[in-house]
RNA sequence: GCCGCCAUCGUCUAGUGGUCCAGGACAUAUGGUUCUCAUCCAUAAAAUCGAGGGUUCGAGUCCCUCUGGCGGCACCA
């Protein structure tokens, strides 16, 4: 059997991180097997819909430089892939199991509902449907269809039953049907609820595993019973632990800071670097190896490697990862990436890349470190004379400089007069280094001069000397 | 509150009854290289395997209890 995969977001807003690593791991088991991985949208709920989402939701995918075999846009042989679009299927569906006793009209307003509710909570009962609708007289119903009275449609729950799933990540996982509620199936709006739709699309659209995150979880057995009301296989079930935020507190979230998938990417991450880091937040491959290309994941990836435990995402790691992979970069395609944070044009950052590459942790610091080679650095002199002779080593430098721009033959001419003015070389380039860059830590200063050359290096020395 | 799940260095993790006085990576510290920073190299510190009971000749690995953490309890997904 061809192994299908799925991953089905909500244009309710912005795309998380903890979302492309479901991704990542759904593409990834597809491509393993040689299986599809598909795209579906699951737009069901018209109040939260956020207008634009579905696009920046495959732009971002996009950008990860991840992909899928059926979706939007796309197509594909079970489309359309819009759940919007999809309102008949569900519909007849559900009215399916009203006819075969499974499930029942309920005509309870939102009102005795929510009424309902703060009555459980004052008498200290779990909140919970009382089944008010669930033995309505086929002649009742009649009378409020005709009374246009609106509705929902309920799973009926079989009361006492335990009801059991192996989770491939979770393993056996036992449920009592009496802590379940009679779950909404179809909303009166004539939409399905997440529960109904998942299920009967996972199951047209052949989806052979699903593997979601971990909030799912508690809300499978009710999946379970959709399915066996239906008399369907259920697929695999694969759930996936929750990213916790970087201080371990709690499911990483927008309240606690920039989690959008977008924002790695603004902030200067690379995809592949964010993606590598993601693979290891919660899966090994079973050795030490850390440095995986998206390629290399998809033929290493295995279900059985996933972990249980909820991982805190922090950024030590992914900063080790982005240095891992920037390095790894030539210039030229670094240059690329660069322009989007940079105000500088290709030529003149690939020209400068030789020093800065390796001292970037993200693609975010290259104007800053890089900024003194296109325009003179502004120099707080106080910092320059809190050095000894500050001036004369400048005067000095000029003059070694303008007879031969070069590193080594600054430094054995800065060696030989520190020697006879007592003078440690530390100092006398920590001066330099100022005047030319105003920063403290820079690459090495005979390459950097070579890169200004003569004429601007002369004129910084003198710039900031008395 | 109820239901469910989880638990190895600060962090991510390896570990599926003996080869583990627990291995790797990140982070940290120290030293070396160096004009500074970064890199690189070396070294160190870092987990009585959440706690307590069992089972076993032998437990991080199996069982139970407790504790802690996380998740879920909508006409949201």
């Amino acid at each position: 059997m061809t192994v299908r995969t799925r991953m089905a977001p909500s244009p309710t807003g912005e795309y998380h991180i903890g979302h492309i690593r479901t991704l990542l791991y759904n593409y990834a088991w597809a491509k393993n097997n040689k299986g599809r991985f598909i795209l579906r949208i699951e737009d069901t709920d018209r109040e939260r819909l956020v207008e634009g989402a579905v696009d920046r939701i495959l732009a971002v995918i996009r950008d990860y430089g991840l992909s899928y075999d059926e979706g939007p846009r796309v197509g594909g042989p079970f489309a359309p892939y819009y759940q919007s679009e999809r309102l008949p299927i569900y519909q007849k569906y559900a009215k399916q199991l009203v006819d075969q006793g499974l499930a029942y009209y309920c005509f309870c307003s939102k009102e005795r509902l929510e009424a309902l509710r703060k009555k459980q909570q004052a008498e200290g009962k779990l909140p919970g449907y009382d089944r008010h609708c669930r033995n309505l007289k086929p002649a009742e119903v009649k009378h409020k269809f005709a009374a246009n009275e609106s509705y929902v449609i309920r799973l009926k729950i079989p009361d006492g039953e335990e009801i059991s799933f192996t989770d491939v990540v979770m393993g056996k996982i036992k449920v009592n049907s009496g802590s379940l509620d009679d779950q909404i199936l179809l909303k009166s709006d004539g939409f399905p609820t997440y529960h109904l739709a998942v299920v009967v699309d996972d199951h047209l659209m052949e989806i052979t595993h699903i593997i979601r995150g971990n909030e799912w979880l508690s809300s499978t057995p009710k999946h379970i019973l959709l399915y066996r009301a239906f008399g369907w296989e259920p697929p695999t079930f694969v759930h996936l632990p929750v990213f916790l935020d970087p201080a371990g507190e709690g499911k990483m979230s927008k309240r606690r800071g920039s989690v959008s998938a977008r924002s790695f990417l603004e902030n200067g991450y690379l995809p592949e670097a964010i993606l590598n880091y993601l693979m290891l937040l919660g899966w090994n491959p079973g050795n030490d190896r850390e440095i995986f290309s998206l390629e290399e994941f998809t033929k290493t990836f295995d279900l059985k490697n996933l972990n249980k435990a909820n991982p805190r995402f922090t950024f030590d790691k992914l900063n080790w990862f982005n240095q891992q992979y920037l390095r790894a970069m030539d210039y030229e395609n670094l240059a690329e990436r660069l322009l989007k944070f940079s105000t500088y044009n290709k030529g003149e950052i690939v020209r400068v890349l030789p020093l800065i590459r390796d001292r970037l942790i993200t693609l975010k610091e290259f104007d800053d470190q890089a900024g003194y080679f296109f325009h003179p650095p502004a120099v707080d002199r106080k910092s320059l004379s809190g050095f000894k002779s500050a001036d004369r080593i400048l005067e000095h430098a000029a003059s070694v400089l303008s007879e031969k721009l070069d590193g080594k033959f600054l430094e054995e001419k800065a060696r030989e007069y520190c020697a006879s003015h007592g003078l440690k070389v530390g100092d006398y380039f920590m001066v330099l280094r100022i005047a030319i860059t105003g920063r403290t830590a820079t690459p090495p200063l005979g390459e950097i001069i070579q890169i200004l050359g003569e004429a601007e290096t002369i004129k910084r020395l003198k710039a900031n000397s008395y």
